[in-house]
DNA sequence: GTCTATAAATAGATAGAC
DNA sequence: GTCTATCTATTTATAGAC
């Protein structure tokens, strides 16, 4: 299966639209935006906006689904691969790192949608939420039947995987807003150390 | 030192205003809420909130503060108290599981304000957050010291045990909405599965 | 596809009577 | 301390010219 897009690549205003709406978006909520912002950091007008999507929400659903899709196919590929389970479970660390660096918006964005009852998100969206953790689940009860990992309600194991993972990208974020705003700096970890604590962490917790 | 209480608990007004201001911030988060929505859940005149309080804002910041500071005050007789490090670790865990449970609003409100870079919060605000902070990095240091925990960063370990813990929490208010709206159950979570899997966790990361 | 202008609703905040 | 009424600014969204 090709890895489907939310964003047609060539549609220049489109694209311009959608970056803008998820980098503010992701730095200050639904709510904390206004659709003018929007306009004015693509660099488009306005009526633009209600040209390329219906409406606020809308742009704002397609930013989501755009990365819990992408999400969603990268958990499965690892789930569905020949890898064995301790692999695939550092293989799921590292994917969510990699994600949250080339999409910097997609942690913090989460985080927040987590914490409002997902009041923005429709059924679809949710279902995308779902699919991910599905992936995951997969993946933790195949090492529970192949004995690597011991017993844990899959849904402790996920948050406590990403919840860690997740802080610390919005951490990362606050740290280069900080640095803009020439604030004293906080202490930064590398992706590299970030996936091998993750890792480590995830592996010392399923430990038979 | 007897605990700091931000609310008086004499000026029944004023107290009404601060509960319903603490349940729909934490619900919809700063931009979420209107003045209006507080009074009207408060059962008071709008105009009241302005006379108790001085704005949005600082209704807002008196909310955050006085979780922060009873939960900074917590940790810190923790660290203080003459419990083996890794009985302290225990204690910290289930302080802030039951601190959740006593106030629903403070995991989904911090974690909003983490995931927007603490856009409203002053400094002082900050302080308390970072007081939180370097009391459970004084448990870390001495059980590190006395040989029971082995060394890992402390923002590393710290994002590790809390976070979990918060998204668990955030998950519970979902949980109760959807409840209320009678849409299908999530899986539920007892608090003493959540603490005693939260300190297995820590302890597991922590091992030498 | 892109722009200007504006409608319609809602927000935070305050003045002033009681 | 409490309420009514209102001011001002901002927001989402659209109509209509080009």
């Amino acid at each position: 299966m090709p890895p489907r897009k939310v964003t047609t690549a060539a549609i220049p205003t489109r694209d311009a639209v959608f970056q803008s709406a998820a980098t503010l978006f992701s730095a200050t909520g639904f709510d904390g935006v206004s659709v003018d912002d929007i306009a004015a950091r693509a660099g488009v007008n306005k009526a633009m906006i209600y040209y390329h999507f219906t409406d606020k929400i809308a742009l704002y659903r397609s930013v989501v689904a755009d990365m819990l899709i992408a999400v969603g196919e990268k958990v499965a590929a690892i789930a569905d691969s020949p890898l064995a389970p301790l692999e695939k479970l550092d293989r799921f660390v590292e994917m969510f790192v990699r994600m949250a660096d080339a999409r910097p918006w997609f942690p913090t964005l989460m985080m927040r949608e987590i914490s409002e009852g997902a009041p923005h998100l429709d059924l679809d969206t949710l279902g995308h939420i779902r699919s991910v953790f599905l992936g995951f689940a997969r993946i933790l009860k195949e090492g529970e039947a192949a004995g690597s990992f011991r017993a844990i309600p899959p849904i402790l194991a996920y948050t406590s995987i990403i919840g860690p993972l997740m802080m610390n990208a919005a951490r990362e974020r606050i740290a280069e807003k900080r640095e803009r705003q020439h604030l004293p700096m906080l202490v930064q970890v590398s992706h590299e150390d970030l996936i091998a604590h993750g890792q480590d962490t995830a592996r010392r917790m399923l430990a038979p």
